[in-house]
DNA sequence: CGACCTATTGATACGTATCAACCCGAGTGG
DNA sequence: CCACTCGGGTTGATACGTATCAATAGGTCG
Protein backbone atom coordinates (compact mmCIF):
# COMPACT_ATOMS: atom_id res chain seq x y z
CA UNK A 1 0.00 0.00 0.00
CA UNK A 2 2.82 2.36 0.30
CA UNK A 3 4.90 3.13 -2.42
CA UNK A 4 8.21 4.21 -2.15
CA UNK A 5 8.67 7.82 -1.32
CA UNK A 6 5.01 8.23 -0.29
CA UNK A 7 4.91 8.99 3.70
CA UNK A 8 1.89 8.32 5.79
CA UNK A 9 0.48 10.37 8.78
CA UNK A 10 -2.66 11.72 10.13
CA UNK A 11 -3.75 15.07 12.01
CA UNK A 12 -6.97 16.15 13.81
CA UNK A 13 -9.14 17.95 11.32
CA UNK A 14 -9.67 21.09 13.54
CA UNK A 15 -6.20 21.80 12.46
CA UNK A 16 -6.75 21.23 8.84
CA UNK A 17 -5.81 23.86 6.90
CA UNK A 18 -8.93 22.54 4.31
CA UNK A 19 -11.08 21.95 6.43
CA UNK A 20 -13.72 24.76 5.52
CA UNK A 21 -13.33 24.25 1.94
CA UNK A 22 -12.62 20.88 1.09
CA UNK A 23 -15.42 17.62 0.32
CA UNK A 24 -15.66 17.69 4.61
CA UNK A 25 -16.89 21.08 5.02
CA UNK A 26 -20.36 21.17 5.52
CA UNK A 27 -19.91 18.16 7.72
CA UNK A 28 -20.41 18.75 11.66
CA UNK A 29 -19.75 16.90 14.66
CA UNK A 30 -19.82 13.28 14.06
CA UNK A 31 -20.35 13.54 10.90
CA UNK A 32 -16.53 14.71 10.57
CA UNK A 33 -15.48 12.03 13.12
CA UNK A 34 -16.82 9.89 10.62
CA UNK A 35 -14.56 10.55 8.09
CA UNK A 36 -11.84 11.49 10.30
CA UNK A 37 -12.08 7.54 10.90
CA UNK A 38 -11.68 6.46 7.69
CA UNK A 39 -8.81 8.92 6.67
CA UNK A 40 -5.56 8.67 6.23
CA UNK A 41 -2.26 11.20 5.03
CA UNK A 42 -0.31 10.76 2.25
CA UNK A 43 2.71 13.16 0.68
CA UNK A 44 4.33 13.13 -2.81
CA UNK A 45 7.26 14.47 -4.21
CA UNK A 46 7.29 17.02 -7.22
CA UNK A 47 6.93 14.47 -10.20
CA UNK A 48 5.85 11.65 -8.69
CA UNK A 49 2.59 9.72 -10.17
CA UNK A 50 0.05 10.03 -7.61
CA UNK A 51 -2.52 7.94 -10.37
CA UNK A 52 -2.65 6.42 -13.72
CA UNK A 53 -5.67 7.35 -16.00
CA UNK A 54 -6.75 3.82 -16.75
CA UNK A 55 -5.94 1.90 -13.48
CA UNK A 56 -8.69 1.07 -11.01
CA UNK A 57 -8.98 3.42 -8.25
CA UNK A 58 -9.13 2.68 -4.90
CA UNK A 59 -8.94 6.25 -3.60
CA UNK A 60 -10.12 9.26 -3.12
CA UNK A 61 -8.63 12.24 -1.61
CA UNK A 62 -8.75 16.16 -1.09
CA UNK A 63 -5.52 18.08 -1.49
CA UNK A 64 -4.38 19.38 1.55
CA UNK A 65 -1.28 21.10 0.58
CA UNK A 66 0.62 21.36 -2.78
CA UNK A 67 -0.24 20.89 -6.20
CA UNK A 68 -1.23 18.15 -8.76
CA UNK A 69 -2.15 18.27 -12.43
CA UNK A 70 -4.79 16.29 -14.32
CA UNK A 71 -3.26 14.76 -17.53
CA UNK A 72 -4.48 13.42 -20.97
CA UNK A 73 -2.07 12.75 -23.89
CA UNK A 74 -2.60 11.42 -27.16
CA UNK A 75 -0.80 8.36 -28.76
CA UNK A 76 1.90 10.88 -30.19
CA UNK A 77 2.73 13.15 -26.67
CA UNK A 78 0.71 15.75 -27.25
CA UNK A 79 -0.22 16.37 -23.71
CA UNK A 80 -2.80 18.65 -22.40
CA UNK A 81 -3.53 19.88 -18.36
CA UNK A 82 -7.65 19.62 -18.26
CA UNK A 83 -7.28 20.20 -14.48
CA UNK A 84 -5.34 21.99 -11.05
CA UNK A 85 -5.53 20.52 -8.49
CA UNK A 86 -4.91 22.91 -5.48
CA UNK A 87 -5.17 22.93 -1.92
CA UNK A 88 -9.41 22.08 -0.84
CA UNK A 89 -9.64 20.42 -4.46
CA UNK A 90 -11.31 16.88 -4.71
CA UNK A 91 -9.56 13.99 -6.37
CA UNK A 92 -11.04 10.68 -7.55
CA UNK A 93 -14.48 9.90 -8.63
CA UNK A 94 -17.38 8.05 -6.05
CA UNK A 95 -19.26 5.25 -8.37
CA UNK A 96 -16.25 5.18 -10.87
CA UNK A 97 -14.27 2.01 -11.34
CA UNK A 98 -11.34 3.68 -13.29
CA UNK A 99 -9.21 6.51 -13.45
CA UNK A 100 -9.81 9.24 -15.27
CA UNK A 101 -6.46 11.28 -16.14
CA UNK A 102 -3.08 10.60 -14.78
CA UNK A 103 -2.86 12.50 -11.48
CA UNK A 104 0.72 14.25 -11.25
CA UNK A 105 2.13 15.82 -7.98
CA UNK A 106 3.67 19.73 -9.43
CA UNK A 107 5.36 20.46 -5.88
CA UNK A 108 5.39 18.46 -2.57
CA UNK A 109 1.96 17.33 -2.38
CA UNK A 110 0.08 16.00 0.68
CA UNK A 111 -3.09 14.37 0.57
CA UNK A 112 -5.98 13.53 2.86
CA UNK A 113 -7.38 10.04 1.25
CA UNK A 114 -10.19 7.79 1.94
CA UNK A 115 -11.10 4.38 0.55
CA UNK A 116 -13.47 4.45 -2.21
CA UNK A 117 -15.87 2.10 -0.74
CA UNK A 118 -15.85 3.39 2.95
CA UNK A 119 -15.79 6.80 1.64
CA UNK A 120 -18.88 6.38 -0.94
CA UNK A 121 -20.68 4.79 1.97
CA UNK A 122 -20.80 8.12 4.15
CA UNK A 123 -21.68 9.53 0.94
CA UNK A 124 -25.05 7.51 0.77
CA UNK A 125 -25.20 8.17 4.89
CA UNK A 126 -24.19 11.35 5.17
CA UNK A 127 -26.29 14.56 2.89
CA UNK A 128 -24.30 17.00 3.64
CA UNK A 129 -21.52 15.06 2.44
CA UNK A 130 -23.36 14.61 -0.97
CA UNK A 131 -24.29 17.80 -1.59
CA UNK A 132 -21.37 19.16 -1.19
CA UNK A 133 -19.63 16.71 -3.61
CA UNK A 134 -22.37 18.00 -6.36
CA UNK A 135 -21.39 21.58 -5.42
CA UNK A 136 -17.43 20.84 -6.38
CA UNK A 137 -18.23 18.97 -9.27
CA UNK A 138 -20.64 21.53 -10.55
CA UNK A 139 -17.76 24.08 -9.55
CA UNK A 140 -15.27 22.09 -11.28
CA UNK A 141 -16.97 21.94 -14.61
CA UNK A 142 -17.86 25.29 -14.44
CA UNK A 143 -13.66 25.48 -14.12
CA UNK A 144 -13.37 23.57 -17.16
CA UNK A 145 -16.26 25.22 -19.67
CA UNK A 146 -14.47 28.58 -18.84
CA UNK A 147 -10.77 27.38 -19.67
CA UNK A 148 -12.52 25.54 -23.04
CA UNK A 149 -13.05 29.03 -23.58
CA UNK A 150 -9.30 29.94 -22.86
CA UNK A 151 -8.18 27.15 -24.92
CA UNK A 152 -10.61 27.22 -27.91
CA UNK A 153 -10.17 31.34 -28.10
CA UNK A 154 -7.89 33.10 -26.08
CA UNK A 155 -4.18 34.58 -27.87
CA UNK A 156 -1.06 32.99 -26.20
CA UNK A 157 -1.22 36.66 -24.77
CA UNK A 158 -4.10 35.84 -23.19
CA UNK A 159 -3.99 32.43 -22.01
CA UNK A 160 -0.54 33.67 -20.28
CA UNK A 161 -2.15 36.45 -18.40
CA UNK A 162 -5.63 34.21 -17.99
CA UNK A 163 -3.18 31.59 -16.01
CA UNK A 164 -1.17 34.36 -13.99
CA UNK A 165 -4.73 35.76 -12.71
CA UNK A 166 -5.91 32.30 -11.75
CA UNK A 167 -2.89 31.56 -9.77
CA UNK A 168 -2.86 34.67 -7.59
CA UNK A 169 -6.29 34.23 -7.29
CA UNK A 170 -6.26 30.90 -5.77
CA UNK A 171 -2.67 31.18 -4.16
CA UNK A 172 -3.21 34.61 -2.07
CA UNK A 173 -5.44 34.41 0.53
CA UNK A 174 -8.65 32.65 -0.92
CA UNK A 175 -10.87 35.00 -2.14
CA UNK A 176 -8.57 37.65 -1.79
CA UNK A 177 -9.58 40.02 -5.06
CA UNK A 178 -5.66 40.47 -5.67
CA UNK A 179 -6.60 42.84 -7.72
CA UNK A 180 -5.99 45.90 -5.82
CA UNK A 181 -2.84 46.76 -5.75
CA UNK A 182 0.76 45.07 -6.34
CA UNK A 183 1.20 41.56 -5.58
CA UNK A 184 3.81 38.68 -5.73
CA UNK A 185 2.90 35.04 -6.71
CA UNK A 186 4.74 31.98 -6.84
CA UNK A 187 4.45 29.90 -10.01
CA UNK A 188 3.84 26.16 -8.59
CA UNK A 189 4.43 24.96 -12.06
CA UNK A 190 7.09 24.65 -14.73
CA UNK A 191 6.94 26.33 -18.33
CA UNK A 192 6.28 22.53 -19.39
CA UNK A 193 3.06 22.16 -17.48
CA UNK A 194 2.13 25.78 -18.04
CA UNK A 195 2.17 24.80 -21.66
CA UNK A 196 0.48 21.98 -21.19
CA UNK A 197 -2.11 23.67 -19.79
CA UNK A 198 -2.48 26.71 -22.29
CA UNK A 199 -2.31 24.76 -24.91
CA UNK A 200 0.81 26.53 -25.83
CA UNK A 201 4.56 25.45 -26.24
CA UNK A 202 7.04 26.36 -23.69
CA UNK A 203 8.44 28.93 -26.04
CA UNK A 204 5.63 30.96 -26.73
CA UNK A 205 4.87 30.77 -23.00
CA UNK A 206 8.37 32.05 -22.20
CA UNK A 207 8.20 34.81 -25.00
CA UNK A 208 4.69 36.43 -23.60
CA UNK A 209 5.79 36.35 -19.98
CA UNK A 210 8.90 38.31 -21.51
CA UNK A 211 6.27 40.75 -23.41
CA UNK A 212 4.16 41.40 -20.57
CA UNK A 213 7.07 42.20 -18.72
CA UNK A 214 8.19 44.52 -21.23
CA UNK A 215 5.09 46.12 -21.42
CA UNK A 216 4.60 46.47 -17.96
CA UNK A 217 2.33 44.31 -16.80
CA UNK A 218 4.43 42.04 -14.78
CA UNK A 219 7.87 41.59 -13.42
CA UNK A 220 9.95 38.50 -12.79
CA UNK A 221 12.38 37.74 -10.28
CA UNK A 222 13.65 34.49 -11.29
CA UNK A 223 11.85 32.36 -13.36
CA UNK A 224 9.29 31.51 -10.83
CA UNK A 225 8.26 34.42 -9.00
CA UNK A 226 6.27 37.45 -10.50
CA UNK A 227 5.07 40.05 -9.60
CA UNK A 228 1.43 41.93 -10.00
CA UNK A 229 2.40 45.39 -10.17
CA UNK A 230 -1.67 46.17 -10.69
CA UNK A 231 -3.70 43.28 -10.92
CA UNK A 232 -6.37 45.47 -13.48
CA UNK A 233 -3.36 45.90 -16.23
CA UNK A 234 -3.34 41.86 -16.20
CA UNK A 235 -6.97 41.16 -16.09
CA UNK A 236 -6.94 43.86 -19.20
CA UNK A 237 -4.30 41.44 -20.83
CA UNK A 238 -6.41 38.40 -19.78
CA UNK A 239 -9.26 39.44 -22.35
CA UNK A 240 -11.51 40.46 -18.97
CA UNK A 241 -14.56 38.38 -18.04
CA UNK A 242 -14.41 37.64 -14.79
CA UNK B 1 -43.79 32.29 -17.85
CA UNK B 2 -45.16 31.69 -21.44
CA UNK B 3 -42.30 32.80 -24.23
CA UNK B 4 -43.99 33.96 -27.39
CA UNK B 5 -43.27 30.71 -29.38
CA UNK B 6 -42.24 28.14 -26.52
CA UNK B 7 -45.84 26.00 -25.90
CA UNK B 8 -46.12 23.68 -23.34
CA UNK B 9 -47.47 20.19 -22.32
CA UNK B 10 -46.76 17.18 -20.81
CA UNK B 11 -47.07 13.47 -21.70
CA UNK B 12 -46.72 10.23 -19.31
CA UNK B 13 -42.92 9.61 -18.28
CA UNK B 14 -43.56 5.71 -19.49
CA UNK B 15 -43.50 6.92 -22.99
CA UNK B 16 -40.81 9.42 -22.52
CA UNK B 17 -37.96 8.67 -24.77
CA UNK B 18 -35.36 9.18 -22.63
CA UNK B 19 -36.92 8.16 -19.18
CA UNK B 20 -34.04 5.66 -18.84
CA UNK B 21 -30.78 7.87 -19.72
CA UNK B 22 -31.67 11.14 -18.03
CA UNK B 23 -32.12 12.32 -14.75
CA UNK B 24 -35.10 10.50 -13.69
CA UNK B 25 -33.18 6.91 -14.92
CA UNK B 26 -32.74 5.41 -11.55
CA UNK B 27 -36.42 6.47 -10.30
CA UNK B 28 -38.98 4.27 -9.90
CA UNK B 29 -42.46 3.74 -9.24
CA UNK B 30 -43.14 6.65 -6.61
CA UNK B 31 -40.18 8.46 -7.35
CA UNK B 32 -41.03 8.69 -10.96
CA UNK B 33 -44.73 10.09 -9.72
CA UNK B 34 -43.24 12.58 -7.63
CA UNK B 35 -40.98 13.71 -10.78
CA UNK B 36 -43.75 13.84 -12.67
CA UNK B 37 -45.88 16.02 -10.37
CA UNK B 38 -43.64 18.77 -10.91
CA UNK B 39 -42.71 18.37 -14.66
CA UNK B 40 -44.12 20.17 -17.55
CA UNK B 41 -42.75 20.15 -21.25
CA UNK B 42 -41.69 22.82 -23.35
CA UNK B 43 -40.53 23.16 -26.47
CA UNK B 44 -38.00 26.38 -28.71
CA UNK B 45 -37.80 26.82 -31.86
CA UNK B 46 -34.00 26.92 -33.62
CA UNK B 47 -32.08 30.07 -32.72
CA UNK B 48 -33.69 30.75 -29.50
CA UNK B 49 -32.23 31.58 -26.73
CA UNK B 50 -33.73 29.26 -23.95
CA UNK B 51 -31.71 30.99 -21.04
CA UNK B 52 -29.08 33.60 -20.50
CA UNK B 53 -25.95 33.88 -18.97
CA UNK B 54 -26.06 35.56 -15.56
CA UNK B 55 -30.06 35.46 -15.43
CA UNK B 56 -31.74 34.14 -12.44
CA UNK B 57 -32.18 30.55 -12.98
CA UNK B 58 -35.88 28.76 -11.87
CA UNK B 59 -35.91 26.04 -13.79
CA UNK B 60 -33.67 22.72 -14.34
CA UNK B 61 -34.64 20.62 -17.51
CA UNK B 62 -33.96 17.60 -19.25
CA UNK B 63 -33.43 17.69 -22.94
CA UNK B 64 -36.45 15.33 -24.70
CA UNK B 65 -35.59 15.99 -28.38
CA UNK B 66 -33.63 18.06 -30.04
CA UNK B 67 -30.00 19.66 -29.74
CA UNK B 68 -29.15 23.09 -27.74
CA UNK B 69 -25.82 24.59 -26.99
CA UNK B 70 -24.22 25.91 -24.18
CA UNK B 71 -22.35 29.43 -25.11
CA UNK B 72 -19.56 31.91 -23.37
CA UNK B 73 -18.34 34.88 -25.07
CA UNK B 74 -15.64 37.57 -24.64
CA UNK B 75 -16.61 40.93 -24.90
CA UNK B 76 -15.64 41.65 -28.51
CA UNK B 77 -17.65 38.41 -29.67
CA UNK B 78 -15.36 35.96 -29.95
CA UNK B 79 -18.14 32.83 -28.93
CA UNK B 80 -16.79 29.58 -28.06
CA UNK B 81 -19.66 26.71 -27.85
CA UNK B 82 -18.63 25.06 -24.14
CA UNK B 83 -21.66 21.87 -24.34
CA UNK B 84 -23.88 20.18 -26.28
CA UNK B 85 -27.43 19.24 -24.63
CA UNK B 86 -28.46 16.45 -26.44
CA UNK B 87 -31.64 13.88 -26.00
CA UNK B 88 -31.61 12.98 -22.48
CA UNK B 89 -28.77 15.59 -21.24
CA UNK B 90 -29.73 17.59 -18.00
CA UNK B 91 -29.50 21.72 -17.85
CA UNK B 92 -29.57 24.03 -15.17
CA UNK B 93 -27.96 23.88 -11.62
CA UNK B 94 -29.11 22.81 -8.54
CA UNK B 95 -27.93 25.09 -5.43
CA UNK B 96 -26.66 27.69 -8.02
CA UNK B 97 -28.62 31.10 -8.19
CA UNK B 98 -27.82 32.39 -12.01
CA UNK B 99 -27.04 30.59 -14.87
CA UNK B 100 -23.78 29.84 -16.19
CA UNK B 101 -24.01 29.83 -19.89
CA UNK B 102 -26.43 31.36 -22.65
CA UNK B 103 -28.65 28.12 -23.52
CA UNK B 104 -29.72 27.91 -27.36
CA UNK B 105 -31.49 25.62 -29.36
CA UNK B 106 -29.95 24.62 -32.51
CA UNK B 107 -32.93 22.66 -33.54
CA UNK B 108 -36.23 22.29 -32.38
CA UNK B 109 -36.01 21.30 -28.39
CA UNK B 110 -38.25 20.31 -26.72
CA UNK B 111 -37.59 20.24 -22.54
CA UNK B 112 -39.02 18.32 -19.80
CA UNK B 113 -39.04 21.10 -17.54
CA UNK B 114 -39.07 21.26 -13.57
CA UNK B 115 -38.94 24.12 -11.46
CA UNK B 116 -35.97 24.84 -9.55
CA UNK B 117 -37.04 24.48 -5.84
CA UNK B 118 -39.61 22.08 -5.96
CA UNK B 119 -36.64 19.50 -7.59
CA UNK B 120 -34.03 20.78 -5.41
CA UNK B 121 -36.35 19.32 -2.73
CA UNK B 122 -36.81 15.81 -4.21
CA UNK B 123 -33.04 15.74 -4.79
CA UNK B 124 -32.86 15.83 -1.04
CA UNK B 125 -35.38 13.53 -0.67
CA UNK B 126 -34.55 10.95 -3.19
CA UNK B 127 -31.07 9.20 -3.52
CA UNK B 128 -31.63 7.79 -6.62
CA UNK B 129 -32.00 11.53 -7.65
CA UNK B 130 -29.00 12.64 -5.92
CA UNK B 131 -26.65 9.17 -7.47
CA UNK B 132 -27.85 10.22 -10.50
CA UNK B 133 -27.37 13.58 -10.90
CA UNK B 134 -23.65 13.23 -9.57
CA UNK B 135 -22.69 10.84 -11.69
CA UNK B 136 -24.30 13.01 -14.75
CA UNK B 137 -22.29 15.89 -13.33
CA UNK B 138 -19.62 13.82 -13.22
CA UNK B 139 -20.02 12.30 -16.94
CA UNK B 140 -20.08 16.29 -18.19
CA UNK B 141 -17.25 16.81 -16.33
CA UNK B 142 -14.92 13.77 -18.25
CA UNK B 143 -16.89 15.01 -21.52
CA UNK B 144 -15.70 18.85 -21.19
CA UNK B 145 -12.59 17.60 -20.23
CA UNK B 146 -12.06 14.99 -23.42
CA UNK B 147 -13.42 18.65 -25.42
CA UNK B 148 -9.85 20.64 -23.52
CA UNK B 149 -7.51 18.22 -25.41
CA UNK B 150 -9.11 18.87 -28.32
CA UNK B 151 -9.41 22.50 -27.73
CA UNK B 152 -6.12 22.54 -27.12
CA UNK B 153 -3.68 20.04 -29.11
CA UNK B 154 -5.89 18.62 -31.81
CA UNK B 155 -5.26 19.61 -35.24
CA UNK B 156 -8.20 21.18 -37.53
CA UNK B 157 -8.74 18.06 -39.39
CA UNK B 158 -8.67 16.22 -36.16
CA UNK B 159 -10.88 18.14 -34.72
CA UNK B 160 -13.89 18.01 -36.98
CA UNK B 161 -13.01 14.33 -37.63
CA UNK B 162 -13.80 13.96 -33.27
CA UNK B 163 -17.02 15.96 -33.89
CA UNK B 164 -18.23 13.73 -36.70
CA UNK B 165 -17.26 10.93 -34.26
CA UNK B 166 -19.16 12.49 -31.36
CA UNK B 167 -22.32 13.09 -33.31
CA UNK B 168 -22.52 9.53 -34.97
CA UNK B 169 -21.97 8.01 -31.68
CA UNK B 170 -24.73 10.20 -30.19
CA UNK B 171 -27.34 9.95 -33.05
CA UNK B 172 -27.37 6.99 -33.98
CA UNK B 173 -28.61 4.14 -31.82
CA UNK B 174 -27.79 5.50 -28.46
CA UNK B 175 -24.41 3.52 -27.58
CA UNK B 176 -24.28 1.44 -30.94
CA UNK B 177 -20.48 1.17 -31.94
CA UNK B 178 -20.78 3.18 -35.73
CA UNK B 179 -17.77 1.88 -35.60
CA UNK B 180 -18.53 -1.30 -37.91
CA UNK B 181 -19.73 -0.61 -41.25
CA UNK B 182 -21.27 2.63 -42.80
CA UNK B 183 -23.35 4.57 -41.23
CA UNK B 184 -25.20 8.17 -42.50
CA UNK B 185 -25.37 11.19 -39.48
CA UNK B 186 -26.99 14.32 -39.66
CA UNK B 187 -25.56 17.64 -38.36
CA UNK B 188 -28.14 18.91 -36.41
CA UNK B 189 -25.73 21.95 -36.24
CA UNK B 190 -24.74 25.26 -38.68
CA UNK B 191 -21.25 25.36 -39.81
CA UNK B 192 -20.58 28.69 -37.39
CA UNK B 193 -21.66 26.48 -34.08
CA UNK B 194 -19.50 23.80 -35.21
CA UNK B 195 -16.36 26.02 -35.37
CA UNK B 196 -17.40 27.67 -32.13
CA UNK B 197 -17.87 24.60 -30.73
CA UNK B 198 -14.09 23.20 -32.08
CA UNK B 199 -12.30 26.82 -31.67
CA UNK B 200 -12.16 27.32 -35.69
CA UNK B 201 -13.41 29.52 -37.91
CA UNK B 202 -16.28 28.31 -40.18
CA UNK B 203 -14.10 28.47 -43.38
CA UNK B 204 -11.74 25.88 -41.97
CA UNK B 205 -14.27 23.89 -40.93
CA UNK B 206 -15.62 23.54 -44.22
CA UNK B 207 -12.12 23.04 -45.61
CA UNK B 208 -11.99 20.53 -43.40
CA UNK B 209 -14.69 18.70 -44.29
CA UNK B 210 -13.79 18.75 -47.88
CA UNK B 211 -10.71 17.41 -47.34
CA UNK B 212 -12.11 14.28 -45.66
CA UNK B 213 -13.93 13.93 -48.96
CA UNK B 214 -11.47 14.13 -50.96
CA UNK B 215 -9.38 11.58 -48.85
CA UNK B 216 -12.28 9.53 -49.13
CA UNK B 217 -13.07 9.44 -45.37
CA UNK B 218 -16.49 10.96 -45.66
CA UNK B 219 -18.85 11.53 -48.09
CA UNK B 220 -21.18 14.95 -47.84
CA UNK B 221 -24.66 14.72 -49.02
CA UNK B 222 -26.27 18.46 -48.80
CA UNK B 223 -24.31 20.46 -46.38
CA UNK B 224 -26.18 18.51 -43.45
CA UNK B 225 -25.95 14.88 -44.36
CA UNK B 226 -22.46 12.85 -43.78
CA UNK B 227 -21.89 9.75 -45.13
CA UNK B 228 -19.61 7.47 -43.00
CA UNK B 229 -18.03 4.34 -45.21
CA UNK B 230 -15.46 2.98 -42.46
CA UNK B 231 -15.84 4.93 -39.02
CA UNK B 232 -12.38 3.21 -38.27
CA UNK B 233 -10.97 5.91 -40.88
CA UNK B 234 -12.55 8.45 -39.45
CA UNK B 235 -11.81 7.43 -35.82
CA UNK B 236 -8.13 7.52 -37.37
CA UNK B 237 -8.43 10.82 -38.97
CA UNK B 238 -9.66 11.85 -35.07
CA UNK B 239 -6.26 11.21 -33.75
CA UNK B 240 -7.63 8.06 -32.15
CA UNK B 241 -7.72 7.58 -28.24
CA UNK B 242 -11.31 6.61 -28.05
C1' DC C 1 -37.09 35.67 -60.39
C1' DG C 2 -34.54 38.09 -57.06
C1' DA C 3 -33.14 38.48 -52.20
C1' DC C 4 -31.02 36.43 -48.63
C1' DC C 5 -28.61 33.21 -45.88
C1' DT C 6 -25.46 29.47 -45.49
C1' DA C 7 -21.64 27.21 -47.23
C1' DT C 8 -17.56 26.75 -50.28
C1' DT C 9 -13.40 28.21 -52.44
C1' DG C 10 -9.41 31.30 -53.18
C1' DA C 11 -5.46 34.63 -51.94
C1' DT C 12 -2.96 36.38 -48.39
C1' DA C 13 -1.64 37.68 -43.54
C1' DC C 14 -0.45 36.56 -39.12
C1' DG C 15 0.34 33.96 -34.91
C1' DT C 16 2.25 30.23 -32.99
C1' DA C 17 5.03 25.92 -33.66
C1' DT C 18 9.31 24.14 -34.76
C1' DC C 19 14.19 23.81 -34.84
C1' DA C 20 18.34 25.50 -32.99
C1' DA C 21 21.51 28.07 -30.20
C1' DC C 22 22.46 29.92 -25.96
C1' DC C 23 22.07 31.08 -20.94
C1' DC C 24 21.94 30.12 -16.14
C1' DG C 25 21.98 27.88 -11.70
C1' DA C 26 22.50 23.54 -9.34
C1' DG C 27 24.68 19.42 -8.59
C1' DT C 28 28.55 16.33 -9.16
C1' DG C 29 33.05 14.51 -9.31
C1' DG C 30 37.86 14.96 -10.09
C1' DC D 1 37.60 24.53 -5.70
C1' DC D 2 36.71 24.50 -10.27
C1' DA D 3 35.37 22.24 -14.68
C1' DC D 4 31.64 19.53 -16.31
C1' DT D 5 27.21 18.28 -16.99
C1' DC D 6 22.36 18.54 -16.89
C1' DG D 7 17.66 20.38 -16.75
C1' DG D 8 14.95 24.34 -17.13
C1' DG D 9 14.40 28.64 -19.28
C1' DT D 10 15.15 32.29 -22.84
C1' DT D 11 15.92 34.08 -27.37
C1' DG D 12 16.32 33.86 -32.47
C1' DA D 13 15.20 32.35 -37.44
C1' DT D 14 12.03 30.13 -40.08
C1' DA D 15 8.01 27.09 -41.34
C1' DC D 16 3.44 26.03 -41.22
C1' DG D 17 -1.42 26.04 -40.05
C1' DT D 18 -5.25 28.56 -39.47
C1' DA D 19 -7.43 33.26 -39.57
C1' DT D 20 -8.81 36.88 -42.34
C1' DC D 21 -10.66 39.12 -46.26
C1' DA D 22 -13.00 38.56 -50.53
C1' DA D 23 -15.49 36.43 -54.17
C1' DT D 24 -18.55 32.75 -55.65
C1' DA D 25 -21.97 29.01 -55.30
C1' DG D 26 -26.22 26.78 -53.72
C1' DG D 27 -30.54 26.52 -51.49
C1' DT D 28 -34.80 28.53 -49.70
C1' DC D 29 -38.48 31.72 -49.33
C1' DG D 30 -41.21 35.47 -50.66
Amino acid sequence: MNSPSATQFKIDCTYCPVRHRAICARCEGDEIERLNDIKHYRSYEPGQTIAFQGEKSEIVASVVSGVATLTTSLEDGRTQVVGLLLPSDFMGRPGRETIAHDVVAATDVTLCCFQKHPFEKLLEEIPHLNQRMLEMALDELDAAREWMLLLGRKSAREKVASFLLLIARRSGNPEAKSLGSESKIELPLSREVVANYLGLTIETVSRQLTILRKDGVIDLEGARTILIPEGAALAEAAGAID
